[in-house]
RNA sequence: GCCCCUUUAGCUCAAUGGUUAGAGCAGCGGACUUUUAAUCCGUUGGUUCUGGGUUCGAGUCCCAGAGGGGGCACCA
């Protein structure tokens, strides 16, 4: 997999060649390796599987067949059959795949239940139906083989809606055995490293990724429905801006240029609102280089939208409507369970409008006293001091109160609230409010005491964004590793003229928790990331 | 980075510092033509996360390390 080096002289057909050769080598090689390491390492349950599949090879039978076409999901005969009579042998005809999850012998009958992506049903095999070799092919499944059936649909003197099974093709040898039928796998560190194994058995981790699905189909119904483009910006970042958060750093070798994977899709987005998209939006994956926590993964995905001729009244707007139809669309309803913070649930009607309060009003609330950033540093910091909140030297009025706020009244926010209103000091992006030259035209929504999505009106005049910049740069300087750069061709973009405009950011791995009801960003992302594993 | 919890068979879990570390499931052998986590009989399977230490004796106590979880810190 690695980079091939630049080759000699060589015609692409001798190089294709002698890359065929190297890689049936190395297959050769890895061949020989696994062998040794099944009889070494592997358990013995995997041991008499693989003597299983060279049996099977000796009899002419492969154990990994390239295709098989199939008629019908399981879901579909359910559907369609779901009504028979107790007792009811049918005519109908289907060839259906799937994994053999349990296997019930029973003499010259045996009982197994398959399931498929879309659910599950039983195989009612009769010895007398299939005849002696087919029925001893049977008996050599193992749980968590592949299989094809070809057979007809009925119904057990139970009940069961199963196929009565006229043949059965191996499609694929599991040779390693499945979690407890029962329990499933419970080690969290099994389960998100082995995602494959936590899929096959736990249906709470299916139905997850089924509801996070379902939840960003939903956005881009809503977002297809209202005009908006959906468009894909570079990952590779030259300043990483649009957020303050550490990046990765990575390099690119041809341009001998150290880069960056954006931490924000933000800033490449309103260059297009620059051109003339007027709304456009992305699903994408930013990375951001800090800790690991049940409400922080390193990489995560981020849904950002932009709309001309918008301010952030209406960003408040979508957000709520992207939100609740969202959980109509994944849960069926708009009410939901909000977890968190700490212990805390609430259930809440998202169809009903979610509160608003000012920044500084909460702290006030939290505090009782009564707080803004054109405040002298000095009473802010003795503020912070009274809540043991620590304060940096460098840090200003309006981010002693965003700190103070964090730590004294974000816990609260169980159900939705839209805090507004953010200092400008916090918020170099954002256009400063029309009616207080302190604050901005923002919003950040929490609930479960997280946040979930941030706007504002987008800050379009290039020269006051200009000195935003340098702001913040200074303040990198000062040891801020956390502070944005100013990024010269966002500038020359405004330059040429960037209408009014509305912004968000919603965190779909939050959202995709707050539907699924967990209270870990790991139940709602297929790979977390983790500590290499040391095999 | 700090603190707490945790790690025992393929999986899920037991085991006062005291015989040879047990059980269910899975596996293997056997019985069974309507099972539903099938049932019944028999049975294989262990680097108790790793390395030290205390002790007559350690899965259990102590120290160090590793993985995971939670919290704090950091962090939009």
């Amino acid at each position: 997999m690695s980079d091939a080096p630049d080759q000699p002289v060589e015609t692409p057909a001798d190089a294709a060649a002698s890359q065929i050769e190297a890689a049936q080598n190395e297959a050769a090689q890895n061949e020989a390796a696994h062998t040794e390491a099944a009889q070494i390492d592997l358990p013995a349950e995997t041991g008499r599987r693989l003597a299983k599949i060279a049996q099977l090879r000796d009899q002419g039978v492969e154990p990994y067949p390239y295709r098989f076409d199939r008629s019908h999901t399981l879901a579909e005969i359910r559907a369609a059959h779901g009504e028979l009579e107790p007792g009811t042998e049918t005519e109908v005809r289907v060839q259906v795949a799937g994994r053999v999850l349990l296997l019930r012998e029973q003499g010259k009958l045996v009982f197994a239940t398959m399931r498929d992506r879309s659910g599950e049903i039983q195989l009612f095999v009769s010895k007398a139906v299939v005849g002696d070799e087919t029925f001893a092919a049977v008996g050599q499944l193992d749980l968590g083989d592949w299989v094809g059936i070809d057979g007809t649909v009925m119904t057990t003197r139970k009940g069961e809606l199963s196929v009565k099974v006229e043949s059965i093709q191996l499609l694929s040898k599991a040779v390693r055995p499945m979690p407890d039928k029962w329990h499933g796998l419970t080690d969290t560190d099994t389960r998100f490293r082995q995602r494959y194994a936590d899929l096959i058995v736990n249906e709470e981790a299916r139905r997850n990724f089924e509801v996070r699905h379902a939840m960003i189909a939903s956005f881009r119904r809503t977002l297809h429905r209202r005009g908006f483009i959906e468009v894909e910006t570079p990952v590779l970042h030259v300043e990483a801006g649009g957020a303050h958060a550490r990046p990765f750093i990575t390099h690119h070798n041809a341009l001998d240029q150290q880069m960056y994977l954006r931490i924000a899709l933000e800033l490449h987005l309103k260059r297009l609102i620059v051109g003339g998209m007027e709304r456009v939006y992305e699903i994408g994956r930013i990375f951001r280089n800090e800790g690991i926590s049940p409400r922080h993964n390193p990489e995560f995905t981020m849904m950002e939208l932009y709309q001309a001729f918008g301010d952030y009244s209406e960003m408040i707007e979508i957000t709520e409507t992207l939100i609740t139809q969202a959980a109509i669309d994944a849960t069926g309803t708009s009410v939901v369970t909000v977890l968190g913070p700490g212990d805390a649930s609430e259930v809440v009607d998202l169809a009903q409008p979610w509160r608003r309060a000012r920044m500084i009003d909460l702290v006030e609330e939290a505090t009782g006293v009564a707080v803004h950033p054109s405040q002298p540093v000095e009473q802010l910091r003795e503020l912070a001091a009274a809540h043991d909140v620590a304060v940096l030297d460098r840090w200003g009025s309006g981010k002693i109160i965003e700190e103070i706020f964090e730590s004294t009244a974000e816990h609260k926010l169980t159900a939705p609230c839209f805090v507004t209103g953010h200092p400008v000091e916090i918020s170099p992006l954002a256009r400063v409010d029309r009616n207080d030259p302190y604050l901005t035209e923002r919003f950040e929504l929490f609930m479960g005491g997280r946040e979930l999505a941030n706007g504002y009106s987008e800050l379009n005049d290039p020269i006051e964004q200009r000195q935003r910049f340098e702001e913040e740069q200074a303040g990198k300087e000062a040891g801020n590793a956390e502070g944005m750069g100013v990024d010269h061709d966002y500038l020359r973009a405004l330059e040429y003229g960037m209408p009014p405009t509305g912004g968000l950011g919603i965190g779909m791995d939050r959202v995709a928790m707050l539907l699924a009801g967990t209270t870990s960003i790991k139940e709602v992302i297929l790979f977390p990331t983790l500590r290499p594993e040391v095999f």
